[in-house]
DNA sequence: GCAATATATAACCATATGGTTGAATATAGC
DNA sequence: GCTATATTCAACCATATGGTTATATATTGC
């Protein structure tokens, strides 16, 4: 099993468990934009936006630029490409058909009996 | 953009947030495992194990199957694939090299002409 | 230079979270 | 039947989280 950055994974997967992040995260892969058009859609204070823009700043998400008052974020996708290769490691679950992940399941039973085995 | 269970994802994802969660997770993958096994590499309590595996439960990335006093626990990746699937939607945005992107990123800005566009 | 604008920071709040210890409940084994 | 075992539930704790309002800071435009 390949070794991952937890705290990476702690701060995406922790970003992302939030619907206006996502939602943010939406809005920016249209490209980049600023923190009040960020806000608009959203039917919260400026203060928290500016909050969940710091969560997603501090995963590494989005970055932001600022031009005098006017803070420009962008996506950086790099955090999520983690997140989706640490996913594809149980790709071989779903990948496989109800028949064989059951026999995919079993064939693992036989081979490493555990403590609970006698039950079966 | 394709619609997702919101409270899905909110629950996958918060669920991931954690290592040790994700850590059991990987425990499972080798096959069925009771509460048990699945605690003695972790540092702490049983009763803290089994609020985390009532977190992956809630959100329906472990199955439990009580054979008596004890309860054995699959993994089930059908959330991962939802999350995973969520993540696709950026794909785009890591599979381009970094020049396509920034080329990318500019070509949307001209389509696009937003707030900030005219500090650029 | 001053008022307007963009945004963050601070303090607060109710709730949630990742742990603890202790107790309770159900089952297994002798 | 009694002790041991598997696991959850309850109460607690310190900290974190997603929001609020108020204030502060920096920049812009006239």
């Amino acid at each position: 099993m390949v070794e991952y950055s937890s705290e990476l994974l702690d701060r995406t997967f922790g970003a992302l468990a939030d619907p206006t992040r996502r939602q943010m995260l939406a809005q920016l892969s249209a490209g980049e934009t600023c923190v009040t058009d960020l806000a608009r859609p959203h039917a919260m204070s400026l203060a928290a936006v500016s909050k969940h823009l710091g969560v997603l700043e501090k995963a590494g998400l989005v970055k932001r630029q600022r031009n005098g008052r006017v803070h420009s974020m962008t996506l950086d996708p790099k955090p999520m490409q983690e997140a989706q290769a640490w996913l594809d490691q149980y790709r071989k679950f779903w990948d496989a058909n109800l028949d064989s992940f059951a026999t995919y399941l079993e064939k693992l039973h036989k081979q490493e009996p555990k403590h609970d085995d006698a039950d079966q």
